[in-house]
DNA sequence: TCTGGGGTCCTAGGACCC
DNA sequence: TCTGGGGTCCTAGGACCC
């Protein structure tokens, strides 16, 4: 057996946590850039703000409904994440951590799963305010199906998918697009086929699905029959590739600019490399229009280049973006975001070094790193930076509704009066 | 006026090798 | 007139997730 545990409207319930007299109140918690709504309470869910829409199409609702904003919070969010999850690390034998607010969790051998999954609720709660719902079921897929049901119908919060036949009743009443696998382009796909709900999806011929959802979508709906396809990982791996990038806060043109926010970007991609203790291939940058300009062609610059040895050396990394960058740029363009991803890691103490390598003055920036990097780490991020990064940060993006830090700054502490 | 950020996996097609 | 077969690796692009 399969649990999942996913917060209820993650983000807006922190805020809520250190507000408490937000509890029934409209919320929404805005993307970076306050540009579009990426979390509800399901008091905004129920005034028809969508998820993912830009903030100035709902303005109106916002205003007219006394919904209150928050910028994001990621410093808050992750802190409470990190929380959440040991907490259900504690009560859980085995446990994979799969997003900031979900887990999956190996109840095989739990004799009574429902009493554990709301031992955990209750602990959850009470330890973090976070509210939680659980779904457990045969597989991952209907784990995520069953949590969705644990969210709709009970009062408790915890949902086990288990009996054959509750869980052709389920399928049937599942919309597809709440399936975990099929998204957009799926759905109309299947749509046009005249499947609708999950139970029709499962009713599909293999070789069909197959055929028009590659192997993904064929795993996916043998966990729908039952049939594990994905196990829990519980040991992460080191994660593949790492990308930095942001919106800009004004509209940019200049090289100058711009450079300063990818030099930012690949020293931000390097710490993080160095505190995966890993080292990149590979270097690429993107620079970008706002694909929504009606005035402007749209424009996606992106380019790659191999490093001769991986490395996590943040001036290598910055070097290679740099020249990236120059050819990439388009003199007279409007900018709206740009981007640095490393990728292809190995771990630093496995790096392949070739014939013209020196281990010259590499110790001495190794030591240089481990300095800056707790620095930053304790002090805040890019209390030391590279003068390249710039000083004025022209391009900084905007959050005009940013909630305390209540967990991990001194002075955002909440203060209680007596 | 105003549209996020950070990941994963899969596939097709081309380059290259013997 | 007539130009193989089989394999691997790499990359770009597409789809998905939260």
């Amino acid at each position: 057996m399969i649990a999942l545990a996913d917060c209820n409207n993650f983000y807006a319930s922190c805020e809520r946590v250190f507000n408490p007299g937000l509890k029934t109140k409209p919320i929404v918690v805005l993307s970076n850039n306050d540009g579009c709504i990426i979390a509800r309470s399901n008091e905004a869910k129920v005034l028809g703000i969508k998820m993912g829409v830009p903030v100035f199409q709902v303005r109106d609702i916002i205003d007219n409904n006394n919904v209150y904003v928050f910028s994001t919070n990621f410093a808050l969010y992750g802190d409470m994440s990190s929380r959440v999850m040991s907490l259900l690390s504690d009560i859980s034998p085995e446990i994979e951590i799969y997003s900031i607010d979900e887990a999956f969790m190996n109840f095989t051998g739990v004799k009574d799963s429902v009493h554990l999954a709301s031992r955990m609720k209750s602990v959850v709660t009470k330890s973090t305010g976070i509210p939680i719902s659980i779904g457990i079921a045969a597989t991952k897929t209907l784990s995520k199906v069953a949590n969705y049901f644990a969210k709709k119908q009970t009062a408790n919060g915890v949902y086990a998918l288990t009996e054959q036949q509750q869980i052709v009743q389920a399928l049937k009443e599942l919309p597809v697009s709440k399936l975990w696998g099929v998204g957009s382009r799926h759905l109309r796909m299947l749509n046009s086929y005249g499947i609708n709900t999950a139970y029709d999806f499962i009713q599909l011929n293999e070789e069909w699905v197959l055929e028009k959802m590659t192997i993904m979508g064929l795993r996916m709906q043998r966990e729908l029959k039952g049939d594990p396809c994905f196990g829990i990982d519980a040991y992460p791996s080191r994660k593949k590739n790492i990308r930095t990038s942001r919106s800009f806060g004004v509209k940019v043109k200049s090289l100058q600019t711009i450079q300063e926010s990818i030099i930012a970007h690949a020293a931000r991609c390097a710490e993080k490399l160095r505190i995966e203790n890993s080292c990149a291939r590979y270097v690429s940058v993107i620079l970008r229009t706002n694909p929504f300009s009606k005035s402007q062609d749209y424009y996606y610059g992106y380019k790659s280049i191999n490093l001769e040895i991986p490395t996590n050396d943040s001036m290598e990394i910055v070097n290679a973006a740099k020249i990236l960058l120059g050819s990439i740029y388009k003199e007279g363009l409007i900018y709206t975001k740009s981007g640095v991803i490393v990728g292809d890691t190995v771990p630093a103490d496995q790096v392949q070094l070739n014939l013209f390598y020196s281990e010259q003055g590499k110790e001495k920036r190794k030591n240089l790193y481990k300095s800056v990097d707790f620095i930053n780490q304790t002090m805040g991020r890019d209390k030391i930076q590279l003068l390249g990064q710039g000083i004025a940060k022209k391009w900084k993006l905007k959050q005009e509704n940013l909630s305390p830090c209540y967990t991990t700054r001194w002075t955002d502490l909440l203060r209680v009066h007596c």
